[in-house]
DNA sequence: ATCAATTGTGTTGTTACTACACGCTATCGT
DNA sequence: ACGATAGCGTGTAGTAACAACACAATTGAT
C-alpha cells in the first residue's frame, strides 16, 4: 500500500461487508476539571478533526456498530450510549477522501463507495474519561484525544452541528433523568456533580438547592470524606445507589430545569 | 407487468435512484371522536398492514423523503413531521417480497435490493384527519385508511414497536410543548383538546385544572360558541394564536405531566 | 317546572422551586 | 498561637405551580 494512499482493506476486507451510504458517529462526553470534554479523531491526510465514527456491517445492528466504533476508539466495552438523531442532508459527502485511493479498479470502487453521500446515525456516549484509552486507527486517522467542549477545533463535515445537537439532547434529558453515573469514577463529591450539571446546562446553580435536591432524590450513598491537599473543608464522598439510580432512569425525575 | 408480479418500475424507474438498505416510515397520528388514530397501508400480496413508508432518493434529504412519502399517502403538503428514532435491528428484512418479482435478471436484482436488510428512519406526523385523502399506491399496497390506535391490526415487520415508541415520544413531548395545532381544524373546543391530551397520555385529566392551565398559557383565542344538536351547554370555540403557539414551541412550556 | 348532562369558573391546601444566611473545617499568613 | 479565608454542609422563608374540590350556567328531555 502506498504511503499516501489508502487501501480498501481499511474497511476490514471487502467494502461490501458494510452497508453503503450509512455511518454511525459518536459524541463521546467526558468530564474533567469542571469542563465537559469530547473525544475527537484527527484525519491524517487533511489535518483536521472529526467525531469518531464508522460504518455498519451488514450482519450487525446499528446500535452494535456504535458500540464497536467506541470500543475501537476507547478500548472500553460497556459504555452508556444513546442514539439521538439521524443526519441525512445532501451535503453529507466526502469528496476529498476520493483522491486518497490508488487508481486501480478495485480501489476506485472503494473510493466511489466512501466518497458518496452518507446518512449518519448520531449517538452520544457518557464515559469516565480516566478509563478511556484514546486510540487512532493509524490508517485514516493518526490521533485521538480529548478536547474541551468549549474550546475544540472546527470539525469536518457537519460534525459541529452534530455536537451541538447532542449537547442539546443531553441538556433536555438532564431535567428528567439522573446523569453522572457513567461520567464519574465509583466515588465523587457533590461539588463535582454540581460542576457537571453546570457544565451541561451552561449556567451556575445554587449550591444549597442543588445539594438538597440531590439528597432528596435518594439515589446517593455517602461513603466517607475526601482527603485532598489544598482543600479547606473535606467534602463528603458519594456513590450512586445503582438500583435506585436505574429506577430513577426508568421512572424519570424532575430536576428544576 | 404480470398481474401477480411487481416491476422494478414501482421504484420510479431505476432502483439505483434510491439509497439501498435505507427507508423512512411514518406514524401518522390523527384524532377523531376522542380517539387517536393512525394511518396504515394494506399490502396487496400478504393481506397485512404496515406503516406508510418509502425509500430515500439519492438526491434528496431524508427529511424530504419523509415528506414525499406523506404527500403520496395523504395528498397533503406541509404536515408537521418529526424524526424520532432510527431502527436498525437485524430482523428488519423482508423475505416474502422477494417472491413477488419476475425472474428476469433485472427483476431479480430489484428483488435482491428490496428483500435485503433495511435500516428505517422513523418519523411521526400530526395531521388534521379531515384534510387527509388516504391513498394507496396500487402496486405494493391496495388500501390505505385510518385505524384506531387502540384497536388496529398487528403490523408487518417491527412496525408495532415503531408505533409504540412514537407514542412514547409524543407523550414525553406533550409536557414541554403545546400540541394540537396540527391535529385539529382551524377551530375546536377545550373539551375536545382535553380529550386529545387524555388520549395521548392514556389517563384522564381534571377538566377545571386543564382549562385553567390552557387559558394561562395564552396561546388560545376565543372565537365564538359551538352550536350543535344534542349538546347541553354550548362550549366555546377556540383557535390557536399562531405566533404565541410557535413561541411556546420554541421556548417550551410545562404541562404538569 | 324539574331533571340530567355538559360546560365554564373560582378557591384552597399542598408541594416544589427560588432566594437567601449561617456554622463547620482545614489551611495560610502573621 | 491566632485570626483570616476559602470551601463545604445544612436550614428557613417566600413564591409559584399543581392537585383536589364545589358551584353556577346552559339547554334538551320529561
Amino acid at each position: 500500500m502506498a504511503e499516501r494512499h489508502l487501501s480498501i482493506e481499511f474497511l476490514g476486507g471487502e467494502a461490501s461487508a458494510y452497508l453503503p451510504h450509512l455511518a454511525v458517529d459518536c459524541v463521546v462526553f467526558g468530564f474533567h476539571a469542571g469542563q465537559l470534554r469530547i473525544l475527537l479523531t484527527h484525519w491524517k491526510e487533511r489535518g483536521r478533526w472529526s467525531l469518531p465514527g464508522g460504518f455498519v456491517r451488514r450482519d450487525e445492528p446499528v446500535d452494535e456498530a456504535a458500540h464497536r466504533v467506541l470500543r475501537l476508539r476507547t478500548q472500553l466495552d460497556h459504555v452508556y450510549l444513546e442514539q439521538y438523531h439521524t443526519f441525512g442532508g445532501l451535503d453529507r459527502r466526502d469528496e476529498v477522501i476520493e483522491r486518497m485511493f490508488d487508481d486501480t479498479r478495485r480501489q476506485r470502487a472503494a473510493a466511489a463507495w466512501i466518497s458518496d453521500r452518507f446518512v449518519s446515525i448520531g449517538y452520544y456516549a457518557l464515559v469516565d474519561w480516566t478509563e478511556v484509552t484514546p486510540t487512532a486507527d493509524g490508517v485514516l486517522t493518526d490521533d485521538c484525544r480529548w478536547w474541551d467542549l468549549s474550546d475544540h477545533p472546527p470539525l469536518l463535515f457537519d460534525h459541529d452541528a452534530m455536537v451541538e445537537r447532542a449537547l442539546g439532547v443531553l441538556r433536555s434529558h438532564l431535567g428528567h433523568q439522573p446523569i453522572g453515573l457513567n461520567l464519574f469514577p465509583e466515588t465523587f463529591t457533590l461539588p463535582q456533580l454540581q460542576r457537571l450539571y453546570e457544565a451541561i446546562l451552561g449556567r451556575s446553580l445554587d449550591r444549597r438547592n442543588f445539594q438538597k435536591k440531590m439528597r432528596d432524590l435518594g439515589i446517593l450513598e455517602r461513603v466517607g470524606e475526601l482527603r485532598a491537599a489544598g482543600v479547606r473543608r473535606a467534602p463528603y464522598l458519594y456513590r450512586f445507589d445503582r438500583p435506585r439510580y436505574e429506577a430513577a432512569l426508568r421512572e424519570g425525575i424532575s430536576m428544576g430545569r
